[in-house]
DNA sequence: TAAGTTTTCTCAAACGTTTGCGCAATCTTA
DNA sequence: TAAGATTGCGCAAACGTTTGAGAAAACTTA
């Protein structure tokens, strides 16, 4: 039934030369006689030969393979984000070996260690949300496998990160809600702990003062972005002194919930209250109220961006030894209109 | 910089045993005294001992690792699949190969060698929507490799597979038309090429008939699923004699642009016409004109019995040498009803 | 204390491939 | 035709681990 590959051995027994000539006029190598190749290769190919590459991967050190950590595949950001890691991949012949973190530091170190010990030429990490520590990356390091990071990315120096700058976003963002004769804008941000809730509430700022506005602080609530704590932001942006009469919200799902929120209070999307959002879901087209505007964070674009800095890296390695210097790509996000759909 | 990672022999030498031992005493083989077990694993965990799979992939002809091929990483429907495959690969310890065919044949075909020469112990496919010859997954038999097929199943005899019984699902869908008073069902389908098409059109034809209705031809369309097809189609049901009140729509999207285009047509969803359709997108409960019902496909659930199917076949091979049966594991599909959200 | 058991460990092969080095055969040139 | 250059190939080691078979050491028992 399942009969056994054949080896570069059997080739070279059956033609009566030694293994080294078989690998090398396979190799196309310039020491080997045009005849003793053609016969080679013809019998390999009458054979079905396919050489072995777990052994290939183990003698040489090297497995042309790139491990990726994600928080949640489910979310559409990492699934678009994997898609083109993917597709940037295979296009340099490498392969992908996935998992994913569930945003749990303690799988995330596993999983780090999982991907050394399957001798990875590369990682490419998006970290958890939970994760405080990064010295399982460090270890990485020591063994001369290189990490690129992408859009999150941990707070520490000397790493290589491809990230999207939500600061210009934010401004175009504030900037256009402004240019619509909004003066009253509320924010509703994410976790204190992100760096993307940080970067967002300094663009609200700036582009604040950059139009001789005050910022008010009243207007910008955090909030830890389920529905419920959606509902509880909107309540209290609703009942300010200063009622929003447009919104910016963390990401789309916030802004569903948010909307959700306006309709059941009787506030006309558009009207009586307007929302910028970062695009997360590209389904925001099919909604009939919807953010009139999203910033784009380009995830197919990180995505890309890091893979092949990543792979750079790795080729850059096997050339030569001196330290290189540490990639920072930065994609500025970009305001988008969202466009009506009746 | 680069520490070359510690290796079975020099914890041997340093302890003055010979490898066997320490290989031994790592695994806790009986043959080996407690003491001596206990100075390696001490010495073992100083060194920072990790062992090198690629070394063990190639000496068992094993690498823990599964082959998946999914046609578009970025359609909700294999994202969903792919983060239940990674889920349930992780708790039997195997990791993810992951690769995309993009509906491609050739690189189908690539990928399916790819994945042989990784000496995948198991491979994951949902087939390419243009993949019309299968020799590629035969050769893989030969090696031995257990092949499981979920959602996107070949006609083909003699494989494994998951996949989803969409007859039952549309029957449901019919019936609580019927139910809900429509007399007059229209039929959104997808290419007749599909086996997902012939389903529905069976389920279609049978719960027409199990209620004593004749099956009008006339209102079963098919479509490319893209926009444009999908209005045509629309045009198509409203321009019939007899106008359809109520429309099963082959997916989402076909639901999504089939609402815009009556809307656009001043046609009220939910009373002058109302539409069914197969659940591809989570976003669904936001929108706010939407299919009333969806015949849920469960991706999650597929993938997860796919991936267990497969490992199960995988543990087994090495058990016994004999051939098993083909697993067949039919998920019926099933109608939900879609909430109102304000 | 010698023989038999049991415990603990070693030897060496094997997995399939690559590659530095050396050697033989052939070819060149004066 | 002898010396050197070139071409074509083989030898053997190496990568790190596992494992069957056997050897040595320790412990029993009569």
């Amino acid at each position: 039934m399942s009969e056994k590959p054949t080896t570069i051995k059997e080739i070279a027994q059956i033609l009566k030369i030694s293994t080294s000539t078989v690998s090398r006029a396979l190799h196309d190598h310039p020491s080997i006689g045009k005849e003793t190749r053609a016969k080679v290769k013809k019998l390999a190919k009458d054979l079905n030969y396919e050489p072995n590459q777990t052994a290939i991967f183990f003698q040489k050190g090297k497995t042309y393979t790139i491990g990726v950590i994600l928080p949640e595949l489910s979310e559409v950001f990492f699934s678009s984000a994997i898609s083109a890691i993917e597709e940037a991949a295979y296009n340099r012949n490498y392969t992908v070996l996935l998992a994913q973190s569930h945003d749990n530091e303690i799988k995330e170190k596993q999983l780090v260690e999982k991907m050394k010990n399957h001798r990875v030429d590369g990682l490419l990490v998006s970290i958890s949300k939970n994760t405080k520590s990064f010295e399982h990356f460090e270890s990485l390091k020591k063994y001369n496998i290189p990490i690129v990071f992408f859009d999150r990315i941990p707070q520490i120096q000397n790493i290589h990160y491809v990230a999207c700058n939500m600061e210009t976003g934010t401004v175009e963002a504030v900037n256009y809600l402004l240019k619509k004769g909004h003066r009253t804008i509320g924010l509703i941000n994410g976790p204190t702990t992100l760096l993307a809730s940080k970067e967002r509430k300094e663009g609200f700022i700036k582009a604040m003062s950059k139009n001789r506005l005050k910022f008010d602080p009243t207007l910008v609530v955090n909030c830890d972005l389920t529905e419920q704590g959606t509902v509880e932001a909107m309540e209290y942006l609703l009942k300010n002194k200063r009622k929003p009469t447009a919104i910016v919200t963390f990401n789309d799902y916030v802004a569903l919930y948010a909307i959700k929120y306006a309709r059941l209070k009787k506030l006309e999307i558009g009207k009586d209250v307007e929302f910028v959002s970062y695009a997360n879901l590209p389904l925001i087209d099919y909604m009939d109220y919807k953010p009139v505007a999203s910033v784009e964070q380009f995830p197919t674009l990180q995505a890309q961006k890091a893979t092949d800095t990543l792979l750079d890296l790795i080729s850059q390695r096997s050339d030569s030894q001196e330290i290189q210097a540490f990639y920072k790509v930065i994609i500025e996000s970009q305001l988008v209109e969202n466009t009506k759909n009746n």
